[in-house]
DNA sequence: AGGTTGACCACCG
DNA sequence: GCGGTGGCCAACC
């Protein structure tokens, strides 16, 4: 958890983000970041997602978190190389592309092991939140789609 | 109270 | 295209 009221919105506007992840996609922690005004900070992305909260070990006696593991989609986020990252234990990774598996996100498996996912297929990299557009945030009508098509 | 680590990324050689 | 570097900042020694 944030020791800092600035941490914790910005624990807070990531979990939000992440939240607005379709089901079936894909983006990267460095989109998120983005996404959130704080396009140099990729890093406390995955900080915040490593301490997401557990749903509730007590849910009689802990004050459920507005955020925790089970309804922010973590497993949609990946590195910006494609890669799932790995982070200490390969277990972990392999947890994360099961949970993608289950929600029809293929994952390959490279030469050295590394879970893959193809962005031309998966991605998702919008300019701006959903719910934000939905807001009223008006975006110029200058939109382009640079996809690569791998 | 100071130093290191890390679910990262863009940029340069 | 790969390896090193700098920036970022919360968590963890």
């Amino acid at each position: 958890m944030p020791r800092t009221p600035e941490a914790e919105s910005f624990f807070h506007a990531v979990y939000s983000a992440v939240q607005e992840i379709p089901p079936g996609k894909v983006t990267t922690y460095g989109h998120i970041a983005k996404l959130v005004g704080t396009p140099q900070r990729p890093r406390q992305v995955g900080v915040c997602l490593k301490h997401l909260p557990v749903p509730s070990a007590d849910e009689a006696t802990t004050p459920s978190p507005r955020f925790h593991h089970d309804n922010v989609p973590w497993q949609r986020v990946i590195n910006a190389k494609g890669i799932i990252s790995p982070r200490s234990q390969p277990s972990g990774a392999r947890n994360q592309a099961a949970a993608l598996e289950a929600e029809g996100v293929a994952v390959t498996t490279g030469a050295l092991g590394e879970l893959m996912v193809n962005f031309a297929e998966y991605g998702w990299f919008p300019r701006l939140l959903p719910s934000e557009v939905a807001a009223g945030a008006v975006l110029s009508s200058d939109e382009d789609e640079g996809e690569e098509s791998e």
